[in-house]
RNA sequence: GGGAGCAUAGCUCAGCUGGUUCAGAGCAUCUGCCUUACAAGCAGAGGGUCAUAGGUUCGAAUCCUAUUGCUCCCA
């Protein structure tokens, strides 16, 4: 049989996944075994495959592909989000650029395009993450705008207002002049910005000349023609016109002539009073505050606190509107410019600084957010908060890395109501009806509204066209935060067979930036509706940077189509460069690099299965000792590193798992294992030891699996000459067994000797091909590894001698001497110096130890076992001193 | 402005409740090798005052304090 010497994964890749599916192996369903379910993360339907996708994706991979090899009944559920805003951004442009505005075709018309285009390019992400392998049961997957989840959003929005969760209310809220929408806090990004500091001229109101102090802190600024004024310092002088008071703090030495008097709004020139409020910051600008109820969250508490008038000055899309009196159809931007100008030109711009200020962005839409007052749903926090907190701290659920418990419980402490409601047609409806003389009615359809509204109203003879259905909608988010209950149905058949089978789900896997947007709320919605946390586990991953650590986007075009990878490195071994530098938690700085390592370690295995392949087995040969050994020690390293591996899986520390195997494979089972039993050029092998060394090397590819799963189903069938029907993903993953601590030391021994040997080859420049001899000082006999060391050396054997060999080459391994003599010229003058070298390390090394001995407080403080160390290092020590002494003698 | 975290080899990171897992791993680098599985490879080697300064201790990468630099979250 001929097999390529390079490993091609893209013949392999495609044909175990469709035959995987064939045999139906990603599906689930209720049995009697242990359930393992993950929910996927759902992506987004405006989006395509990505980095962090590929990270997130491939870590649930494999841990659902490790359960299942187990024997859990693992379950991975799959599904996309609606993506209110994003999408219908999407697809307000495609209209647009046909010259369709949404307002036009109306809100039927519309959803028909939104739904084209989710049907169009929803199942996009889902295709290629079948590339990466992913095993999905795909039998379930789920849209967070199907039938069963609506309803679920609907019924829970029903719910919670009828337990009195939900209110409608006027609040500032962020809008986005762009997306024309309301935005809830966590969808507001703050950028640094270099901005200005305008101090403007606020004229004092039929001054009277009273109100100064004497205080010699007093600052009264007066023009050239003596009258007095305030200095209010902004960053936003478009404002003005929204201006209903000016406040100081009553503590504030500077402005104390102000009190009780009115100021004018420059170039508006409407009189307003000054109030007084030990909110204002004594050292920002002069300690004087434009209030604009309006337009800013913190003024906005001011003006309901002090009752001022509140003046929007803004249209939705933040152009000024009729309100504003001056500059009307402008948008915000061009009016700063100009209002600079006029202000300066009419002398009420005092000066201008530069200044630092961070300004909020819409995290869609990236257009500054302004603050807005607007009629807006809300849901309560303040219970929500409380008992999705309590899993996390008495540990219900722990959190991978653990200090995202901190960042947490701070959110969950500082949280205010979450607006819900969004100024868009594409999500779940708010199912609210206004009746024909106010008020309003919350039902789950138009019928029970009706039934309600008559009710209400007292009007038996209202119809549905006399209701006006709220025409905005649901938050996305608030459809995410039930995904572990809908996905099973568990909100509207909480008692149903799959859901109390399937949840409370086992790890969560996903990016930190979303911790609040959805774990949480997912813990708050469990809690709620199931009494039940809706996983044990959060694992969040780190974020995929670039080289240079910056975030991968689009915009900046520093993300690789990872497609192309998995083109250029196999679907494996991506998934190997994703998970070997990705701790959790941690930035994940990309480079392709890690992938070509993972496609290089394919390229090990494939040849390494070459080799094991291309053995011939002769039935009748007995097994030699040294493959007994040799196949012995590895079983009980195998076992050890099992044990490594558990722990790892454990501790969520799968980068760890992954590194520890990979060493297995390539360096104890291929250089090592491999080399030893490797039988000489074209003899055969004896069945015994190759039987042993396959189902060694399967177990191995069962461990591979989760991390690869294509070529080690791939292997797994050549090595065991199977039917296409069977698969690795259903064999049994090893569990580790107890081991012999005693061959693997011995072995680690030999291991040195050889190193030795071949270290000395080395640094004398002799050819591996030149047979040696090989010298031990000792009283032993023998050693069951000396048979491998001479094949792994190319030795003719080892001699085990009482004296030094003279002419000889010498190496030490722990307090043995070695010597390989050796007829050549010896350089005297350079063995020499390399021994005084080392004798010069060793009296240094022996010093520091005696040092600590001699100490008495160490002696008698420290414990036993650390002491009988330190006298086991000065025994070693002063073994291998007088070992060198001898030998720098005898070379004299 | 408030809070949290990080700083260990050229790079990315391990290092648990102070002590033989104490200075580690992978990659990269260097030196030999086309040795009949693999050059996507083999065999060796070099490389770190554990950010800085103090302190606690018989003993500190590890605990404490301060400083510097970076990151993230919140307002």
């Amino acid at each position: 049989m001929e097999i390529e010497s390079k490993y091609n994964p893209s013949s392999v890749e495609d044909r175990w996944y469709a035959q995987w599916q064939q045999l139906g192996l990603f599906g689930s369903k209720p049995d009697s075994r242990e359930p393992y379910t993950v929910v996927i993360p759902p992506p987004n339907v405006t989006g395509v495959l990505h980095m962090g996708h590929m990270l997130n994706n491939t870590i649930q991979d494999v841990l659902v592909r490790r359960a299942r090899l187990l024997g859990k009944n693992a379950c991975w559920v799959p599904g996309t989000d609606h993506a209110s805003i994003a999408t219908e951004a999407k697809v307000v442009n495609k209209l647009a650029q046909q010259g369709i505005k949404k307002e036009d075709i109306g809100r039927e018309k519309f959803l028909e395009h939104a739904w084209d285009w989710t049907h169009e390019h929803g199942g996009i992400i889902l295709e290629q993450l079948k590339r990466l392998g992913a095993s999905c049961d795909w039998s379930r997957t789920a849209f967070t705008m199907d039938e069963t989840r609506s309803k679920s959003v609907i019924h829970t929005f029903v719910d919670l207002y009828n337990k009195g969760l939900i209110y409608r209310g006027v609040r500032m809220v962020n809008w986005d002049p762009k997306a024309l929408t309301a935005l809830s806090d966590e969808e507001v990004i703050f950028k640094d910005e270099h901005s200005k500091l305008f101090y403007l001229r606020y004229y004092l109101a039929d001054d009277d000349s009273t109100g100064t102090t004497g205080n010699e802190n007093e600052i009264i600024p007066t023009d050239a023609e003596g009258r007095r004024y305030a200095i209010v310092a902004t960053t936003r002088p478009e404002t003005i016109m929204g201006d209903t008071a000016m406040c100081i703090n009553p503590a504030d030495p500077k402005n104390q002539w102000l009190r009780g008097k009115k100021v004018i709004v420059p170039l508006v020139n409407r009189v307003i009073p000054v109030i007084e409020d030990s909110y204002v910051d004594i050292e920002f600008g002069t300690g004087c505050l434009k209030v604009t109820p309006a337009h800013d969250v913190n003024d906005y508490m001011l003006g309901e606190k002090h009752n001022l008038e509140s003046i929007n000055i803004f249209n939705d899309d933040a152009t000024l509107s009729e309100a504003a009196g001056m500059y009307i159809g402008m948008t915000r931007e061009a009016v700063r410019k100009q209002i600079v100008k006029d202000l300066d030109a009419a002398a009420l711009l005092e000066k201008v600084e530069d200044y630092n200020n961070k300004v909020g962005y819409s995290e869609r839409t990236n257009v500054p957010i302004e603050p807005k007052l607007s009629m807006q749903w809300f849901l309560k926090m303040e219970h929500l908060a409380k008992i999705a907190l309590e899993p996390v701290e008495n540990g219900e659920i722990t959190f991978h890395p653990a200090k995202y418990k901190n960042l947490y419980r701070h959110w969950l402490e500082n949280i205010k109501d979450w607006c819900i409601s969004r100024q868009l047609w594409w999500g779940h409806q708010i199912p609210a009806w206004y009746l024909p003389e106010g008020g309003f009615v919350v039902a789950e359809n138009a019928d029970e509204a009706l039934r309600l509204a008559k009710e209400k109203t007292g009007n038996a003879n209202l119809t549905a066209d006399d209701l006006r259905q709220d025409s905005d909608c649901l938050d996305t988010w608030f459809s995410s935060w039930l995904w572990p209950l809908s996905l099973f149905n568990g909100v509207l058949d909480p008692n149903n067979e799959e859901f109390r089978y399937y949840y409370p789900t086992a790890d969560l896997i996903t990016a930190p930036d979303i911790i609040f947007f959805w774990v949480a709320r997912m813990i708050m919605a469990g809690e709620e509706y199931a009494h039940q946390v809706p996983f044990r586990n959060v694992y969040f991953t780190g974020i995929v940077r670039d080289k240079l650590g910056r975030k991968m986007s689009k915009s900046l075009g520093n993300s690789p189509d990872p497609i192309e990878l998995i083109n250029k490195f196999g679907a494996d071994g991506v998934r190997v460069g994703m998970l070997l530098t990705a701790p959790a938690g941690n930035d994940l700085p990309f480079d392709e690099a890690l992938c070509e390592q993972g496609r290089n370690f394919s390229n090990k295995i494939w040849n390494a299965m070459r080799l094991v392949k291309g053995w011939s087995v002769d039935d009748n040969m007995p097994q030699s000792e040294a493959n007994r050994t040799s196949l012995l020690w590895f079983e009980n390293h195998l076992n050890k590193t099992l044990a490594e591996i558990e722990d790892d899986f454990g501790k969520y520390r799968l980068s760890n798992a992954l590194m520890t195997t990979y060493k297995l494979v390539w360096d104890d089972f291929c250089s090592w294992l491999l080399e030893m039993i490797k039988p000489a050029y074209q003899q055969p092998i004896d069945r015994s030891s190759y039987d042993t060394v396959i189902a060694l090397f399967e177990k191995l590819m069962c461990m591979l699996h989760p991390f690869m799963p294509f070529i080690t189903e791939e292997i797994w069938h050549i090595l065991g000459e199977r039917s296409d029907t069977e698969s690795i993903m259903v064999a049994q993953m090893p569990t580790a067994k107890p081991f012999d601590e005693n061959i693997i030391k011995a072995f680690e021994t030999a291991k040195e000797v050889i190193i030795g040997v071949r270290g000395l080859r080395n640094s004398k420049g002799i050819s591996p091909k030149e047979v040696l001899h090989l010298c031990e000082k000792s009283a032993e006999t023998a050693s069951p590894f000396d048979d491998i060391i001479v094949k792994l050396c190319n030795i003719n054997g080892i001699e085990r001698v009482a004296d030094k060999v003279e002419n000889a080459l010498s190496f030490m391994v722990g307090g043995t001497e070695y010597f390989v003599p050796f007829s050549q010229n010896i350089d005297k003058e350079a063995e020499l110096k390399k021994l005084e070298e080392e004798l010069k390390y060793i009296e240094g090394f022996l010093n520091s130890v005696m040092k600590k001995l001699s100490n008495e407080r160490f002696v008698s403080n420290a414990p036993e076992k650390v002491v009988a160390v330190e006298r086991q290092k000065q025994a070693d020590a002063e073994q291998k001193i007088a070992a060198l002494k001898a030998q720098i003698e005898a070379m004299r």
